[in-house]
DNA sequence: ACAGCCGCTACTGATTTCGAAGCATATTTC
DNA sequence: GAAATATGCTTCGAAATCAGTAGCGGCTGT
């Protein structure tokens, strides 16, 4: 789980190589670190051992990422949570639901918002109804369903 | 880009196989074949085939995911957008522009919903007021800043 | 029954990965 | 300023993995 502690804004910035690389696997995460090193101008083993370190430091993480409705998650959906009391406590609850892809806490009308990935309609209002409304300090919600998902990416590390 | 063409409704779902083998690739994208197979009882071979049939398939796909924080984005948004006219020719609109992550047509108070990733506030009010707001049909935002991620996992393939 | 297709296994050589050792450049310490 | 330590890279050989292909049942449709 990225971004779990995310106050922690440490490390200022990465160096350029480091980036070459991540931009190389955020193309390809299977990418050999022979074909990398050739890319960036390093040796196999010094891109193994960057590679090493970027994840262990939780910079980044190679995984399989999937499109949902190929998995019969049929139904997505964002839930903009209004909160009366702690927000981080309603987001801990809202996060230990495995339905719950994504929890974050925002400025604005709303103060936590939810993506849901889940098998139908059915299923959307069944955890709406009976686990998130349930949640101690939720005051009020709101439902977007999701008709079409028009972009999704996750390299970002370059620009 | 996952769902691009999201309309493709096709395969009904997937082998529990292959599940398995997402499964597997979802906990370590460099995960070797032999172990795949070994974990879910087919030869080293056919894992690999099957990993290739699902990516070319663009069901999965095996890429660096990275926490935009430690890479110099130090501002993240949901914006909501109503549109008069047809959403999707914003949506497309949308979609070309860098900062923007994750685009998707929705039903509720909103006709779109865009993730935003940029360096900082200024980008920000830059994307918002020199280049969404000037999308033709954008008729009016809502900005939803990050606070704090509290979750955000790829590994809804399973359950 | 037969041909064609599909998915799996088995096997090969080429490639990659892994761990360790060595080396050069900074940084620290006294 | 010199020795000690740390860091990041390269090189190298052994072990593992990958990629391509041939062969082999099991299905399907005719």
């Amino acid at each position: 789980m990225i971004g779990d502690v995310s106050n922690k804004r440490t490390t200022p910035s990465l160096d350029a190589t480091s980036k070459a690389i991540i931009e190389q696997l955020q193309l390809d995460g299977r990418r050999s670190y022979a074909e990398i090193g050739k890319a960036v101008g390093l040796s196999e083993a010094a891109v193994r051992q960057r590679v090493q370190k970027l994840t262990d430091a939780g910079v980044m993480q190679i995984v399989a990422v999937t499109d949902p409705m190929r998995l019969g998650f049929n139904r997505q959906a964002m839930i903009g949570v209004r909160v009366s009391g702690d927000t981080r406590v309603v987001a801990d609850r809202l996060s230990e639901m495995p339905e719950v892809a994504y929890v974050v806490l925002s400025a604005g009308s709303f103060d936590i918002l939810a993506e849901i990935v889940c098998e139908d309609d059915d299923a959307l209002i069944e955890l709406l109804n009976q686990k998130i409304r349930c949640v101690e300090g939720v005051s009020s919600t709101e439902t977007f369903v999701y008709l079409q998902l028009k972009k999704q990416k996750y390299d970002w590390g370059t620009r």
